[in-house]
DNA sequence: CGCAGTTACGGCACCAAGTGCAACAAATAT
DNA sequence: ATATTTGTTGCACTTGGTGCCGTAACTGCG
């Protein structure tokens, strides 16, 4: 069962690289597996059968994914590049905590069309137990980003108290505006981020 | 955190109970454990190490903790318990947020002579990454002792936004601050307590 | 004492994730 | 053609974890 949809993976297209084509991308192996762990959910589905619908040897497959619970993860990575530029391309006449705050919007803005898969990847990272086990170690270093500009705003080091406090604490407001979106569907991501830092201050 | 409850584990005084004795508990097998963490490290350690170390079939250790990760973390389900009746305990004219905090001095307080064990415990936690990968399922107990705290002083459930966010920022104060003790020899857990949550109100 | 009932231990087979290695396939460059 | 480069694949092996079942050890009773 072979699903090769992206056009051009074994394009005959000129390339100046020698070498073998590669079989697959990340993008047609999220594809397959996704399907399947909606079919039958993540830890029923065996890391022999998504390589077996990609059409890959499972082998090749922990090339491309160092594990399986990294599949689900997508663009992350790449995504806190963006966090950390836009953090830095804030004025600093905006109060620290609300630089913070407006990364973090722009971090999770979604494009209307996006949004159905949005849900289905989060729903699957916020409720299955291996993935958010696994999620501690990606959350990391997005922590580690907010701790840097609020160190660097305040003439801290990244490993000082407040700078730590801020990188949990941002994130803490995140996942549970999440976990609040994946249980309603009437409220919008940007605004469960707001009344969760304007609940948070009224808190505190 | 108790550490040396044994020393009648087969004893022949007069038990109620049929069947065979058990043939070690829960602190014999710690013991020997972290012997062996601190000896190779966590990931080096198998399961098979430990239990010949311990003197009992691989498979009765799966009994007495249901995964390796486990083996570290003691009696933090029991404190849970713990945690909650303190919160209870709590006036209702104390601020929620100073009733939370208190409540999380508390259930960090630790007697002088247990401090160089527990350090041990919680560096290995907080730096082995197979560790902090299970410390969320460990966590997401912990945070609901305080959303349902929250939820139930404020009239709203605990799944609510609220409620949540308080368990998450709650932890990250938590977290951050043990973060620190483990770096710094100087620092006092309650001082870095208190100043984790000083330093966030004026943050925010 | 012998036997039933109960509780825990332990061996075995098996599964799934992950890794190191070496052979092999496919592409380019000379 | 052939060397070089890059990617794929099969295989053996390690480790954590589970289901099953027989056996060991203990109590209580006739």
């Amino acid at each position: 069962m072979k699903l090769l949809p992206s056009g051009l993976v074994n394009s005959r297209s000129r390339q100046m690289t020698p070498g073998r084509r590669p079989a697959t991308d990340h993008a047609a192996i999220e594809r397959v597996a996704f399907r399947l762990f909606a079919e039958r959910g993540f830890e029923e589905t065996t890391v022999d059968a998504i390589a077996e619908a990609v059409g890959i040897a499972r082998r090749t497959l922990f090339r491309y994914y160092p594990s399986k619970n990294d599949i689900p993860w997508g663009q992350f990575d790449a995504g806190l590049v963006h966090l950390r530029e836009f953090l830095e391309a804030t004025p600093l006449d905006v109060p620290v905590y609300q630089a913070v705050h407006r990364a973090v919007l722009d971090f999770n803005h979604l494009d209307e069309a996006a949004i159905p898969q949005h849900r289905q990847r989060m729903r699957l990272l916020l409720t299955t137990p291996a993935l958010q086990a696994h999620s501690v170690l990606k959350y990391a270093a997005w922590r580690r980003v907010i701790a840097e500009y609020v160190a660097g705003r305040y003439g801290l080091s990244a490993n000082d108290l407040l700078p730590r406090t801020a990188g949990y604490v941002s994130l803490g407001m995140a996942l549970s505006a999440y976990e609040q979106w994946l249980d309603s569907e009437d409220a919008s991501l940007p605004q469960l981020l707001d009344s969760a830092l304007a609940g948070l201050r009224r808190y505190l």
